[in-house]
DNA sequence: GATAATGTTCGTAATTTTGCGAACAACGAA
DNA sequence: TTCGTTGTTCGCAAAATTACGAACATTATC
């Protein structure tokens, strides 16, 4: 399904709100950005790109991690962290329906 | 533009961030369902619809003012709130552009 | 086993967020 | 003018967020 089909989607406002709020600070867009990027998925280099402590990089992790936008695994030593693409997917789709939801004809604005 | 055609944006992540943030409370995305679908557009109508004090909505809707997803206008002796279509337009370019930004092939993680 | 490298967890502090009731301001109507 | 309606602002409290250094755990390597 790409971006444009009609969308079967109840969004779960609450869902919805709990991707948002994840995405709410700089620091973990910047994260996002560079695991969708793939530039790297390892902690280190992550930590490298950010100018923060690394247990603030941990505990960005964490909550990307409890939102379900990531996944954390241990390659001993290191952790990879990726993407957790179908939570992706299900945040796209829900941002998209959600703004795609403004009604043209406006009654009551402007 | 749709939701399709290739956009050119670059994404600025504090403004991405700040988008998601002011998404990123329940009552938030009520408010702007309740808005997008056009259902009304004054403050009385949004406090009936949620289970919170009028003070609370009066905050919540101040904070998706700052963060430019909406407008409020004083049409004594009540105030009208609407969604800001241009800005509106735009957390939804940044947003989908974000989302896309997913590569593919991933030679880092699975 | 000792040491180095990699991240997480803990404890703490400062700030922000969320929420409420009460007080207040602005305006229309009686 | 007085009163009722509509929202905002104020003051406060509780909870959550953000950030850091230090301590800790784990594993690879010497």
């Amino acid at each position: 399904m790409n971006c444009c089909e009609k969308q079967e989607y109840t969004i779960d406002n609450e869902q919805l709100a709990r991707f948002a709020k994840a995405m709410g600070h700089p620091s973990r867009i910047a994260i996002l950005s560079f695991l969708a990027n793939l530039d790297s998925c390892y902690f280190g280099d992550i930590h490298n790109e950010l100018p923060i402590a690394k247990a603030t990089v941990s505990q960005h992790l964490k909550e990307l991690k409890d939102a379900g936008l990531i996944t954390g695994t241990i390659e001993a030593p290191k952790v990879k962290y990726c993407i957790h693409r179908e939570n992706w997917a299900k945040a796209q789709a829900y941002f998209n329906t959600f703004f795609a939801s403004l009604k043209e004809k406006d009654l009551c604005c402007e």
